[in-house]
DNA sequence: CATGAATGAGCCTTCATTCAT
DNA sequence: TATGAATGAAGGCTCATTCAT
């Protein structure tokens, strides 16, 4: 889970994912499924081999190690969540409807709750495991910052600047939006609560009221 | 982790609990630690009776199963969590400096903040743990519902009906607030992001701000 | 020892040994040779490893459990015990030499006494655990008597119709019979009493006598 | 199991058993229900000590070992089968009502039945570990033999002598009575086979029956 | 005499990984 | 490439036995 690079990792596993077979694209599957699951640490390798059908060697011949699996698991996801939500979302987003920065939120609060719900299991499996794995955690922190929070941050200063948001530091602001969104996605996701009756847009947009207005009931004769 | 009822397990522990010899404790010290550190699927018990300077055998005369010293480490902390968050906490918050919700919030999160602070290691072990095995989640929720949440709801919906939280269900505003007192203490305590420069104090603070009013900046004219 | 059905098991028992592999085959002749000589309680499945040549996981890879080792080694010699007993044994005997009961009685232990000779190591095994192993008994009782028993008790009945044996019923004149044959057999094999001083051929003529006449000695002058 | 001479363990016993605790009795009749329940090899040092309601150590302190504990259930079994059989059996018994091998065959059945009728669960003990445990088996055997076989081999002798049996050696006479009525005793109080509907009064006489005349229906003319 | 905490060897079993076919 | 038999280290757990109290 720790030597080398984790770029480098990125770009092996991109390369060997060229030629998947359908074996392998089995073997991924099934690991995904069982990981979200039962956890990472619960699952083992003949159980994957025996659910997909495939010989266990199959299994080390592709990947090496079960280390590996996982991160041939993880990290398409995570290079996925983050240039599309840099691209497309940012500069998708921000030229049309972004009038203001609720607009903004509520986009991409909408971006990505669609991608997530596409991704279920493997956002299962990634929170599960960064939560749970130390060694995956160090390693993938920096890389997630430089892209991901790096990119809001920008556009929360923009939107500042504006006069839009209060005066605290971008990075605070960041991290409460984060906070709130990302705990609604886990709740939702990994741990599955349902404690809602309302609908996902009711939800989406009591999310992006609360962020913005919080909850006191603004005094009435203002 | 499945079997038979939880609440008798917390009284089987309980009764036990009675007469804990030097060696006890120091086990289970030692697997907090360790289950805090590594995870308890990634501890072993062997490791665990190396460090504590124990016999592996003495681990299982004591607690039986693995699983059972995760309940003995994790079923204090509930016990703990819960009534006195329950009792000291509310009727001894609610009477004097609570004029106002913001008061009951502020006084809520700086007690908790204390005393997880005061366990930061099992909270670690709490929450990965309730994350990462279904079983002990499935078995831990109906409990906290009933024990916290109900609690907090009243309180809430007293506020709600003084005029001072906006209209939404006490359901909903409780969840949001969980969600952001929740994910702080996850983020600091548990993934040990120091994203901050504030001090502790001026973080409880702006937790509360951000709970109550959100962050957009009031329309200047008004 | 317990779950399931013993057909069942018989059959996939049968199919897996279809490709034994050598260290397969050396497996069970260890586990043959050591369950017998001390017990299957008191035989580790690591020095079942050991004598075999062989990695212990080897052994759970091929067989899962111990028990169903075990079982892998009493279920072929129960299922050559009965049919073989069942078919060639009685169709063959019965029809040309067994112009009495005695001839039948005769047959039959010769044939047995054959057999067992051959797997005397695993008789002593199903013997031991049988008498030893409760849950084994009561999961092999019925489908012995159904086979064996039954069977016999018919040729028993054929020729107490023909008036060769006395007035008692064929249940008992069976229990009887096998009460006999069987003790000599276990004493003989299991035991290892070395009392007699009768060739093998003169033990089971005085067998076979002792079962029609009993000890009495014939009065004089009849 | 091994070490020294039966008869110094049986002497040893006999010292230890005058003063006799309450705490030894109840661990000794615990540990005869236990070791005829599950076996010996099946039966745990803890397990007795709970069922007993005494503590582990306690075992220890009186029988030093598991093993000892063993014979401490056994030893006194096999001491009181034998003198017993010896004395009153055969200077009793012989005497008054045995005009014939017949009847002496009956009142020795009839004693032997009546006294494992009282002893049933040691007698499962004692059967089951003389087959499963070589070593004691050894130890038991050459003392068994001559206190028992030898001497109902003389009074077969003489009613051989009397020309009230067949012209077979003592020997072997003996063993086919004993496994005949042995194995009548282990079929009915070890594997507990119920197969018979006679009532035992009958079933006693169809013994002697079968063991006198066998199983031949005499010819009708003669 | 009785206790029960403590021990540590040993047990059965699992599992990631290797390698000959 | 794919297989699956084989491995052996490691894991959780049991148990007879010891010993301080």
């Amino acid at each position: 889970m720790s030597e080398e690079n984790l770029l480098d990792a990125i770009i092996a596993q991109a390369k060997l994912s060229k030629k998947q077979t359908t074996k392998q694209r089995k073997i991924v599957e099934t690991a995904v499924k069982l990981f979200a699951e039962k956890g990472y640490a619960n699952t083992s390798t003949s159980e994957i081999a025996k659910f997909a059908q495939v010989a266990e060697g199959t299994i080390f011949r592709h990947y090496g190690t079960k280390d590996n699996l996982l991160l041939s698991v993880i990290l398409p996801f995570i290079k996925d969540a983050m240039p599309t939500m840099a691209e497309s979302v940012f500069s998708g987003i921000m030229t049309q409807n972004t009038a203001c920065f609720e607009d903004f939120l509520r986009a991409l609060i909408k971006n990505r709750l669609l991608f997530i719900k596409e991704n279920k299991e493997i956002f299962q499996v990634v929170v599960k495991e960064l939560l749970y794995n130390d060694e995956l955690r160090k390693e993938l922190q920096p890389y997630f910052f430089e892209n991901i929070m790096q990119r809001i941050s920008k556009v929360i200063t923009m939107f500042k600047e504006r006069g839009e948001l209060i005066d605290v530091s971008s990075d605070t602001l960041l991290n409460m939006i984060f906070n709130v969104v990302g705990s609604y996605f886990v709740s939702r996701f990994v741990l599955q609560l349902a404690y809602s009756d309302m609908d996902e847009e009711a939800e989406v947009e009591n999310l992006v009221r609360f962020i913005m207005d919080g909850i006191r009931k603004p005094s009435q004769g203002m």
